[in-house]
DNA sequence: CTGGATCCCCTAGGATACTG
DNA sequence: CAGTATCCTAGGGGATCCAG
């Protein structure tokens, strides 16, 4: 059993999850991560299925927390680069951390899921 | 910086966020682990909120997962209790550790908030 | 190229009423 | 008590057009 009194002050969790457990902004963190700094066109390009709007719409969140650096260049056409900032780069250790424990445990997690629509079944 | 061949392999997390990063389900793993086993109305006066359809759907969401467990207790009325499985304590062992992240670093996260807030005014 | 502004649709999820 | 079934609304997010 887990250490009880770690979990009472466990609530920012949420806080944390809900800004950034959201449909895009991991995949924003993870690229991020993975490139170190892109334009908005190739994030854009990147994350698959992203409009324009939601694009803008995250990486000005992720700004506004100071995760994310936003760099303009005064060039024609315009040039804008992202990158994670120290604090960004934090955050992106604990979700591969998250990605670890969801590699070792994908198997287990669709075995149960196959079984439990088994179960399903025979109820009907 | 951040070792690149981890990010590489940590599309994982987006699945893991998309289906336990919701509004609810944080609520339920993180009581479940602070009290072990908790009935069906337990869990619902304990999640500010909640309604009753929500908090079936999060729970089956958990339970197909394998990282709840649900029993019947055959009685009149009837007694429903939930614990998390194993595989739901590891969970909730990244969960306190995304939790303990956020904690660190709740004030900077803030700071960046409001000096950005204050840049935004300048520009009007 | 990078985004701001608008319109609009769709679905997550709340409220309510009903069963075993 | 522990759900299921229906109905219905708010807002997340897509499509599109415009601007610097």
């Amino acid at each position: 059993m887990l250490n009880r009194k770690k979990i009472e002050a466990v609530c920012p969790v949420k806080d944390i999850m809900a800004r950034y457990g959201d449909k895009w902004t991991m995949h924003s963190i993870l690229l991020l991560g993975k490139h170190g700094t892109l334009r908005f066109s190739e994030l854009k390009s990147s994350i698959e299925g992203i409009s324009q709007r939601m694009l803008t719409v995250t990486l000005r969140a992720l700004q506004e927390d100071g995760l994310v650096k936003r760099t303009v260049y005064a060039e024609r056409p315009p040039r804008v680069e992202y990158a994670l900032t120290p604090l960004g780069e934090s955050l992106l250790e604990q979700l591969v951390l998250l990605s670890e424990w969801a590699h070792a445990h994908l198997d287990e997690i669709q075995k149960a899921r196959k079984q439990f629509a088994r179960k399903e079944k025979q109820k009907i």
